[in-house]
DNA sequence: AGTTGACTATTTAAGTTAAATTGGTCAATA
DNA sequence: TATTGACCAATTTAACTTAAATAGTCAACT
């Protein structure tokens, strides 16, 4: 009986997805909270609340209120990846190395859960900066976006420097993004600098410091491109499993 | 009587020299301790242990502990500030923005106690990161070494590019510097700059995005550097007054 | 005179205990 | 069978007490 059978798929492909939309509302939940409470204060009950479950519920996601939040900054990761690769996917020019910086930047410093996750803010993540480096931390997609991988090609694509070393160019850029990413709490009022300002300015310091004058041809850019779509996917799916695993427990 | 007048002045020019000398040693004391213990863990008895004084003694410098600090942070930046005009004045290439930057940064660096002001480490500075801000944080001798009026003169004399606006510039090599002091506490082992990369680094990347590509004849740094070393002796008297004021009561 | 350190009024830290909260479980329920 | 929320042990917080430490003073001493 073929219909009682694609009966069953469906039922319990409703029933998955039901059961991913309710774990989803508890991550909302989770977000909401962490954000204006911070990770030490935001208590199981508080979500199971807000998220309209009972606490038990919870529990039948994840083993332990870690699992929880590990999976919530693992999602938040992931979205911010997908953001960011949207908008250069968006740019025509956003294969320059300027640019991947520009749109991480922007992204991450309108999303309160990268920018606190991404600066290490102790505020908000508590004792889960220390275990959410490495492992969950953006650091995995930067390395994606911008890895070594990455510089490799730009260079042999002639649109990155070549009298820099790869490695002094890496600290380089990482020192620049940073900086960007975090003057603002050292500087008076007058100098403060507006998320526009901050991310051209970025943009542009990168490509003076890291990017030769020499116009790339649309041929080479569409080349870029191509490789680095296969680069990105081959590591996005990496990541998406690793993303169901951790939420679905 | 003139001898006796003559003896009265060396006598009291000893005295109040002893008293500096004395007022130095309590500052050395608390500078010590401070790095070790931190504001907060640093009191007035071991500071005066230290010191080899009484504790009434230091009261007879300071009104408060609070003054006392505020002296001990003023005067490290003071000498952070000579230092770091020596080595500009002792580098025939150091009026370039590029190489101010290094010397700063340099400087900075290798004082704990500097780095700590800069930085705003609350570990060692407590409370104190608030009312060591405009007023005390080297914040006046970087306004002093790389301030509006500075660029403007670099500018003037083609050492800095013209394309963009002082506002800009001002913001983008506050960002790159502070990067660059901040970074290696967000990066893994692997990309971890030493002090010698990281200066060099910084200098690259303010050399390529503020300073344009055309050489500079010797004649006009040199120009430069007496125009310079005005604005630096004002400022440096000004502030020499006020340490003066400072330490002393 | 300039310097000291015992002294005091406060602030901070440590210790104690009770109450409240929390993460996690599981028998009852829909 | 999937979900719930009362329940529990363990932990955290809060309130309170007590002891120790501290900043600043000042009479006594050099």
């Amino acid at each position: 009986m073929p219909s009682k059978r694609v009966e069953e798929v469906q039922a319990a492909g409703e029933e998955r997805s039901k059961r991913h939309e309710r774990a989803q509302r508890i991550l909302d939940a989770a977000a909401n909270l962490i954000q204006r409470w911070g990770y030490k204060k935001t208590t199981i009950d508080d979500i199971a609340r807000l998220a309209g479950v009972a606490k038990g519920t919870i529990y039948l996601h994840w083993k332990t209120r870690e699992d929880l939040f590990t999976a919530l900054l693992l999602r938040e990761s992931m979205e911010a990846s997908v953001d960011i690769l949207e908008r250069i996917n968006n740019d025509p020019k956003g294969m320059f190395l300027s640019n991947l910086m520009k749109h991480g930047m922007y992204v991450i410093m309108t999303r309160p859960l990268a920018k606190a996750l991404f600066i290490r803010d102790v505020e908000v993540l508590g004792e889960l900066v220390r275990s959410g480096q490495e492992d969950i931390g953006l650091i995995s997609q930067q390395k994606m976006i911008a890895g070594k991988g990455m510089l490799e090609l730009l260079r042999s694509k002639g649109m990155l420097r070549t009298d820099q070393s790869i490695a002094i160019q890496m600290k380089m850029y990482n020192a620049i993004f940073m900086g960007f990413m975090t003057v603002n709490q050292y500087l008076p009022d007058e100098l403060q600098l507006s998320l526009e300002e901050s991310t051209e300015s970025l943009a542009e310091s990168i490509r003076l410091t890291l990017e030769p004058d020499k116009t790339v041809a649309p041929q080479v850019l569409q080349e870029v491109k191509a490789t680095w779509d296969q680069l990105v996917q081959q590591m996005n799916k990496l990541l998406n499993e690793r993303l169901q695993r951790e939420i679905e427990v």
